[in-house]
DNA sequence: TTATTATTTAAGTGATTGCTTAAATATATA
DNA sequence: TATATATTTAAGCAATCACTTAAATAATAA
């Protein structure tokens, strides 16, 4: 309540004081899923998050090859994703692997489905 | 094939053969989906998405006092995601009420499903 | 008409993004 | 050791973001 923006007197005050209630109670996870949201927002980060969910694992050599994109391209968006706990990194000699840590596998994965059967497209189509 | 970024010759080219098909097969896809989670990546615009997956419709107004910021703000909010089709908009007199257009409620349903339950947090806790 | 209200638009601004190139670090091999 | 390879880090930069304030539109009411 308090300070309203406008001044209509049509406002439905059970609907906003329901709206304030709601996004109250999910206000940490908003915040967590938009933190999230904004890494995979991105396509070149959304691709190596969609081949994280079926490879194993890949190196910033092969991304740079897949992607084609220069080697501290794909080094930068992988610290991104590491650096928000969304990969796991493991160093094996010289290379070091990239995988998706499972949980996040776990939230994307009814995204990446819709990619795969390109309904995406079909479903956004109208 | 051609210009590659490493000259390992542990590289599993299989594997990147297989990841490149993979990433040419669902290019526009990734890029449309990717244009819908930058939108989502903010957090006043997961809260409008959120709120919109529930309530039937609301007014710049009703989200100006429920999120708690200016108009104008909030206006420019509602217009990124109304010009990429994520929201309707129908006047009735003086307001502007929008929602949220099908397709993408079903899309973000999963996610909203997962803040919902809380599940976000715990399951991305470890 | 004039005034009021709801909304959008525009201009300005500081912060962030995503690349580039060059340099630094780390590991393996000769 | 010295050399080569894989990766990261750093600096620089144009582009984008998300807000602010002020002005412009649109619809209603006096």
């Amino acid at each position: 309540m308090s300070k309203q923006s406008c001044i209509r007197d049509v406002a439905d005050l059970n609907q906003i004081n329901r709206c304030i209630d709601s996004i109250h109670a999910v206000e940490s996870s908003i915040l967590k899923l938009s933190d999230i949201l904004k890494l995979a927002g991105n396509d070149v980060r959304l691709k190596i998050l969609f081949l994280l969910s079926t490879e194993k694992d890949l190196c910033p050599c092969d991304l740079s090859d897949i992607l084609d994109m220069t080697v501290p391209a794909v080094s930068q968006h992988l610290r991104k994703l590491k650096d928000a706990g969304l990969l796991d990194s493991r160093r094996e000699g010289k290379l070091i692997f990239y995988s998706l840590q499972k949980p996040y596998d776990d939230l994307l994965k009814p995204l990446f489905n819709q990619i795969e059967n390109n309904t995406i497209m079909e479903v956004l189509a109208a």
